[in-house]
DNA sequence: GCTGTCTAGTTGATATGTCCACCATGCTAG
DNA sequence: CTAGCATGGTGGACATATCAACTAGACAGC
């Protein structure tokens, strides 16, 4: 597959060894890194999804966000943001109130226990962020998977 | 959570906002970017999932992999890996040998409707590599990306 | 040989994600 | 006002992932 000449009338530009060793990497770097948190998360009870959930509530100004902009910020779409949403409502980390000003829409919420919950994982998550990715890198390096994410993310943003 | 003093013994060293943007940036550029690729790799009816076994057995040099060095490659489980093969073999994408030195084992191989299904789907991907990964960046921060992921993974590997 | 422990892989229950059709509301143009 | 389309969210069917328990063969020490 990494070999040679295709018959299509559009040749195709295979990826160099430099460039498939970067997407490569970073592939699998992602894979197993969110396995290793998944983990991690696992002892204080909660997905790694479920993490994220209340994190990005609790980062929130109002402490509030409606179900699709939550999607958003997660990189779900609605209907898994909808389901997931609901599941950490059957276990109380959040709740749902109707929007005032949109009928169709909710806002969803953290509930005390989830707001525990999430005070409760941060810091090994944390420790675990810094140890497996943050502290193994320099500064430099940093910034620059910042400016990739950067590039990348306003790339797919067409 | 992203605020300030915990009464336990071990203070909480949180995130700066660089390494935040960092981490944050990274985990959301990945998950868009594979949402993005197994859209794309749908169209060839193939799972991102499925795609990258069959490029993976087609990089190996006899064509062969045994059902958990695979996963070790993917950075998958073992007992997903045996059910994502199990799929692939009833669709008829790989099928499985008996391991002549290991009763155990089993080789998993490329049909030929595997081969021809990567080799369909293959420059369609690499195109979508190329345009929001690979062609974004510079050659600099695209080994800098390599460096990172050699770095965290060998961090991973203790 | 016998025993205990390790590893490869499977299985099934359960949790989660995806896809698509759907409903109700909002929004815009005539 | 109202006709049409866009949007927020739900629901169910199905695909996939995770977890723990399990089988069978490998392998080491005796």
């Amino acid at each position: 597959m990494s070999t040679s000449c295709y018959p299509d009338a559009m040749a195709t530009r295979w990826l160099t060894e430099e460039e498939r060793a970067a997407w490569k990497g970073l592939s699998l770097m992602m894979l197993q890194l969110t396995a290793r948190l998944s983990q991690g998360l696992a002892e204080s009870g909660l997905s790694y999804q479920d993490y994220m959930v209340l994190a990005h509530l609790s980062d929130t100004p109002d402490g509030r966000r409606r179900v699709v902009e939550l999607g958003d910020d997660l990189g779900w779409e609605k209907s898994r943001a909808s389901h997931h949403i609901r599941r950490m409502v059957e276990r109380g980390l959040v709740t749902k109130e109707p929007c005032p000003t949109d009928q169709r829409g909710w806002y969803v919420t953290l509930t005390p226990a989830g707001r525990a919950a999430a005070k409760a994982a941060a810091p090994a998550h944390v420790a675990q962020v810094r140890e497996l990715f943050v502290d193994v890198l320099t500064p430099t390096q940093l910034a620059a998977v910042e400016t990739v994410s950067r590039r990348v993310l306003n790339q797919l943003a067409d």
